[in-house]
DNA sequence: AATGACTTCAACCGCTATATC
DNA sequence: AGATATAGCGGTTGAAGTCAT
């Protein structure tokens, strides 16, 4: 077995490593991961312990195939986020999907998704959202629809390409205030100008603006719209009835929540084309 | 049966964010 | 306010399994 230069072990956990960390979590709980290792009785650092446990331990976790309500999930939060860089993007997916981890929906991504739709992915077929008013708090920019829709110039995000530069660069840029500016002064509705540096900053308000969608469907305050009749039970708290009405109307939601419907174009399982197991 | 190519996914690494002193 | 410690993220790697020849 590999060790680092601090005589750490690495590599695979054996089984009588998952039983002690187990015992571990068990007794002591969750979180200080620092103490972990020396609680368990384990040569292995911290993050090794926290990633088996979160990853692969944890009773919750669902193994297997992903099935199709799963991947259709994470295909449309893909499509709604993944080509805007935003901040713990696996994180927010596979936060919405019970029992699995990032890890799980990044490995899945990367292996059975990404292949397959890159070479379909047009400007087409990118998601068409029509929000009116979405919170008491945040106010859509003026013109993100136009954003959304313009032909994806910004370049294709690849993870292969992309170099952790890029990555820690817009990490640190969105992840300040998790995205939002809680001062409110700074969510005002401006006048559009059109300069280079007014664009990037329109794009970045998009974003915070699907991070704020995203939290208050987990904190169950507001409630998106399915598109199609036969929208799976798994997606059902994100993409609720109505989803798929085109008039333009708005829906009533308490707590001054008000969408319209919310559009995508992309037949996923097309996209996809995966098996059911 | 052998073996090389390809695929999958658990694990690691490097980095930033956040908490604490 | 700055330094340090800790938590957690996304990107990448590599061992093991599977498939094709």
């Amino acid at each position: 077995m590999e060790k680092n230069a601090r005589g750490v072990r690495k590599g695979a956990w054996t089984k009588a490593e998952d039983i002690l960390l187990k015992k571990c979590i068990d007794k002591y709980g969750e979180g200080r991961w620092h103490l972990v290792p020396h609680r368990a009785g384990l040569n292995r650092c911290r993050k090794s312990c926290r990633l088996r446990w979160l990853n692969y331990l944890r009773p919750d976790i669902k193994r297997g195939y992903f099935n199709k309500d799963e991947v259709d999930l994470i295909v449309r939060l893909h499509t709604l986020l993944g080509n805007r860089q935003v901040f713990r993007l696996w994180s927010l997916i596979a936060g919405r999907i019970p029992g699995r981890t990032a890890n799980d929906v990044k490995n899945f991504w990367n292996t059975h998704i990404e292949k397959k739709s890159k070479p379909m992915i047009t400007q087409t077929n990118i998601i068409k959202p029509q929000p009116r008013i979405f919170s008491k708090q945040l106010v859509a920019p003026a013109n993100w629809s136009k954003e959304l829709n313009k032909p994806n110039d910004a370049p294709n995000i690849d993870p292969k390409n992309r170099s952790s530069t890029d990555h820690h660069a817009s990490s640190s840029k969105t992840s300040k205030t998790d995205g939002r500016d809680e001062n409110p002064k700074n969510n005002k509705q401006q006048p559009i100008i059109h300069s280079p540096l007014q664009e990037e900053e329109e794009v970045d308000e998009c974003m915070r603006w699907w991070g704020n969608l995203l939290e208050i469907t987990e904190n169950g305050d507001g409630i998106l719209f399915p598109q199609e009749d036969h929208v799976p039970s798994i997606v059902e708290p994100i993409f609720s009835p109505g989803f798929g009405d085109q008039s333009g109307k708005d829906y009533g939601v308490e707590d001054g929540i008000i969408l319209s419907c919310l559009e995508l174009d992309v037949d996923v399982w097309k996209l996809v084309s995966l098996d059911d197991h």
